[in-house]
DNA sequence: AAACTTTAGGTTATAATATAACAATATTGT
DNA sequence: ACAATATTGTTATATTATAACCTAAAGTTT
């Protein structure tokens, strides 16, 4: 269940499992997916690395999308609100989520060569959440944790 | 020991003991804490509130020093470097660090209302780390955490 | 269907954050 | 004093993100 994107897969499955999971919610949420949105989503499931805006608005232009930089932010902007892509803030990019529709903080490792991002169980941040809310009386209402460094397939070709 | 920054507190040893241990530090690294750096840190650690680079730039103009973007950049890339600060993503600013000197993850409450932030004990975060280098063969080099939510004061207010 | 309301997209401009490149100056070590 | 290194000054520009206002499309009510 706990996908590993270092490791060879079905990225096909991945992509259809990401825009059917947006489809679902989009309808339980009575929101829309409407072309330019989908589109994004699709875009940023390209690969499994973070992808930042304006590199976006080109992919767009060349379909004949509208590409100011308002069109690609409304569309990031909307997929984030529904869950179902995450933000990293140390990056400016952004990736698809692997488990939409379940609220849970963002929690990535990305792999400083190649970039590729995996997410991360974040049932961790939970403890370190309830840990801080006991001890200094916080509200902890959102949450997101980045680690860095180098992937297993990185990690061989640097030796 | 660890200090509540939503408690009242003598800020000004706060502040002192920054200026201490970035004195420390500097010296044993052979490095030089010049009057703009100083005065950058010491900007940092006016309160608790992370400082975006632009907010600094006016001050120091204020102060005759030079007030350029690259001049500030500069400052806070030495203290980032020195372990002096820390950078908070997803604000695009700065905040001094509680115990420079002893490598550790950045990991930081925020309180979305008064801005006011807190270094969390980052100690768990090492948990995780550990977890996903053995679970996925990935090898950590840095890590952050930011937490949003309500302070305690801020709270209180909201009732 | 017509009129109305709400949502989404188009367009232009600008704000906010960060870095590149190169020249000038200050500091350190010999 | 001299050379080598580190720091700062200066100008320009790159990158990321949002404001404001208008138009079009889609859903809703009558
Ligand atoms: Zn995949
Ligand atoms: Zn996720
Ligand atoms: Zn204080
Ligand atoms: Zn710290």
């Amino acid at each position: 269940m706990t996908q590993n994107v270092y490791k060879h897969h079905d990225h096909h499955s991945c992509v259809d499992s990401a825009l059917n999971k947006a489809r679902r919610l989009c309808e339980e949420s009575g929101q829309r997916l409407t072309p330019v949105r989908q589109r994004v989503l699709e875009m940023v499931w390209a690969n499994h690395k973070p992808v930042g805006a304006y590199d976006l608005l080109p992919k767009l232009a060349e379909e004949g999308f509208n590409s100011a930089p308002p069109t690609v932010y409304r569309a990031l902007d909307f997929l984030l609100d529904l869950g179902l892509i995450h933000r990293i803030s140390s990056l400016n990019a952004f990736i698809g989520c692997n488990h939409p529709g379940e609220a849970h903080p963002s929690c990535f490792f990305v792999c400083r060569e190649c970039g590729r991002a995996q997410e991360l169980d974040s049932r961790l941040m939970g403890s370190l959440a309830s840990k801080a809310e006991e001890e200094l009386g916080i509200k902890v209402e959102q949450q997101m944790t980045e680690l860095m460094g180098l992937c297993p397939i990185c990690q061989k070709e640097a030796s």
